[in-house]
DNA sequence: ACTAATTTGTAAATCGGCATGACGAAATAG
DNA sequence: CTATTTCGTCATGCCGATTTACAAATTAGT
């Protein structure tokens, strides 16, 4: 027997509750829910050996969460054993749904997402929102929000909350947007100008992309480090199954960490950050092209279609990358590095140079380095799921709001 | 007690414990244990109060406590107040010990730790252990150590487990040296040449001397990045008051970020890594002066002096910490960086160098960088509270091993 | 086909842990 | 000296999970 760790992260399902009876009734609720979501169709008594407790425990535990709608009966199983055939438990289709949207540079979105982690209504408005002020592209979204929201009734769902994803900092209160330079936005508070009816949470749209890469990625671990882009450089680090956050909600940013010390000068103050290598506008000048609506498509095309300089330019962003995430991984020791958003359009030309570099640093083996296949979905995705999971993590907070 | 608790997994006050009704009983023993601790003298109606259970609850929790050895009755309060005084509680003195014990390049050491947070018993060997193999070194570390559990034991006080600080890279097991360069160690199962009667628990030093700070310092933070170095730059980083350990129990390599990437060759494969700018050898070097024992003292000593090449060499290395620094602050956003370690002594003529970079190269405020009050005392003071802090993170876990 | 064995789901009784309310004890205030 | 306040403890009750028991629904064995 050794002595405890000290890990880093309390996680899991509804950790904050208090350590009261309750609270215990709480988190075995999520217990129950987050097993039947996650393995399928099961009975009660298998519930019951999977999380511990006895089937007369998640007997009254799923009544409550049946009476709550978050599950439902099946009907019995077709017996393959020995012994009564369980009554099969599913988690519900008509239930609470999480409501994601995302601001970005180029278009508006918002989906609606049940419980089981399908997504039931979607809409999309395409359109540049770089300069346009806050209040308009709002109105605009919260059109966008009432549209899925009523398809999402439609179908006997109930809306839970709302997440909006944006390209810029987001301040630990979860509703201010501090800065995001590519919409000409700072110190806006999101949550007057979005439907009061629903719980908000605001966040980056580098932090969604990593939790939708978390909770829908393929084999993707508890321990790894997402970085996308639009215009900056965003990571976002998760570890243990949860984000880094940092003191005041910044951490993530590597767009400026120093690449060439004695580089041009930023804008932040330093020289020779990433955001200048491997920034989209550094990219784009460097293949020397103009910047236009659509400037990931556009480096793609041209890279496709065997654009020497474009190419070029490419593999230097992802050398100068790989210096960067070189530090990252040392640092933090991530079990891999995955490329989403935007980025994830230009990994084929992006990879090799920064797989190369990255290992070249690196004495033993080398972190691998995947991408994102939710590509730039993935903040939208992860700003609805965040809403389910937290219905999940914590079902009798929402349970009588149907 | 309980029987199937196959959970080596950690505990904080309310963190891995099981969710049953022992589970809280577990965690609310803890909360009581903390409360004295941490607010000095307190009857049970005060603690009562500060964590939220009724007295009778408290009393009970008490009692067990008391049973066990871990509190102490120390008889009425002089009353200042109305009502009848309470019965003042404190940690006792007699209970549980934490041992902890450091293998140093130079030296090695064991101590032994109360309840309280006290030294009770400490020793010291001077000598070099570079090169020498591990069977005779902890042979003497074994030594020490019996002499300080002697110690310890003659005050009344019975050793709770062992932990051991190495200047290396440690598995997660706990338990196996991976790497170890500065004493030429690698994959090393240290649980097999130390005192076999005891839980034991391996960790890098710079991992120790991070949780020392946090524990012990003086207003640190629950978020911050901890610096420390003998011959290669260890870094730990504090999360949320918890260890970011990485996937393998690397994290917090901070000796191979590349400050220039075109600098020289490392021996880790790649190019301009901080170690060969910060790192002693490269000081040393830098400084024109020939290794020996003492290092730090050597430089430390030159420095005050004013030896001009020196401050100029410890003035470079501070230019390079601060560039590898900006990655690491823009990466966590913590709220704080701690020089320790054997850093420390070297503070006052890296840290000007260090701070201007770190500011030029940050946009908004610089994140503070201070000096860690506990010097190169951290890692064995940090190995021997994490037993301690064990206990009281779990105190039914030791109760009745007396 | 009939019985034995196995498994499920639920109901009744029990247990562990904290809350509630009442009480004696020990101090201060008037 | 009495009223008031606060402390520690006890008896009681509540809540949630466990234990035990049992009926229901299936397969295995004869």
């Amino acid at each position: 027997m050794t002595a405890p760790l000290h890990e880093a992260r309390p996680a899991g399902p509804g950790r904050a509750l208090p350590d009261t009876q309750q609270g215990m009734r709480r988190r075995n609720l999520a217990r129950v829910l987050h097993t039947v979501r996650d393995e399928g169709p099961l009975s009660r008594a298998a519930v019951a050996s999977r999380i511990g407790l006895t089937r007369a425990a998640v007997s009254t535990l799923v009544d409550e969460l049946i009476r709550s709608g978050l599950l439902e009966e099946l009907g019995p199983e077709r017996p393959g054993r020995v012994g009564r055939p369980g009554s099969a438990l599913a988690v519900s289709g008509r239930g609470p749904a999480g409501i994601g949207a995302e601001v970005g540079v180029d278009h508006l979105a918002a989906c609606a997402v049940d419980l089981r982690g399908t997504t039931r209504s979607r809409a999309i408005r395409q359109g540049a929102n770089r300069g346009r002020s806050p209040g308009p592209v709002l109105a605009e979204l919260t059109e966008l929000i009432r549209q899925v929201v009523a398809e999402a009734e439609d179908e006997g769902l109930w809306p839970a909350g709302l997440a909006v994803a944006v390209p810029g900092l987001v301040a630990r209160d979860a509703r201010t947007v501090v800065r995001a330079p590519n919409l000409g936005w700072h110190d806006t508070d999101l949550g007057t100008l979005l439907p009061a009816d629903l719980p908000l949470t605001v966040d980056n749209e580098a932090n969604f992309g990593a939790l939708a890469e978390l909770w829908l990625g393929d084999g993707t671990p508890r321990d790894f480090l997402h970085v996308s882009a639009e215009i900056g450089i965003g990571a976002a680090v998760v570890v243990d199954g949860g984000l880094l956050r940092g003191t005041r909600g910044f951490a993530g940013e590597l767009g400026h960490v120093p690449v060439r010390p004695d580089g041009p000068e930023c804008a932040c103050g330093g020289r020779g950050c990433l955001e200048q290598y491997a920034g989209e506008e550094a990219v784009l000048r460097a293949a020397g092209l103009e910047p236009d609506e659509d400037r990931v498509g556009l480096l793609a095309g041209r890279a496709a279609d065997g654009d020497e300089s474009v190419r070029r330019a490419l593999r230097d962003a992802g050398t100068a990358l790989g210096v960067a995430l070189t530090g990252a991984v040392n640092l933090l020791d991530p079990e891999s590095v995955v490329l989403g958003g935007e980025l994830s359009g230009l990994a084929p030309w992006l990879l090799p140079s920064l797989r190369e570099e990255l290992a070249r640093r690196t004495a033993g083996p080398a972190c691998p380095v995947s991408v994102s296949g939710l590509g730039p979905q993935g903040a939208l995705l992860g700003a609805a799921h965040s809403v389910v999971r937290a219905v999940l993590d914590d079902p009798a907070a929402v349970a009588g709001q149907a």
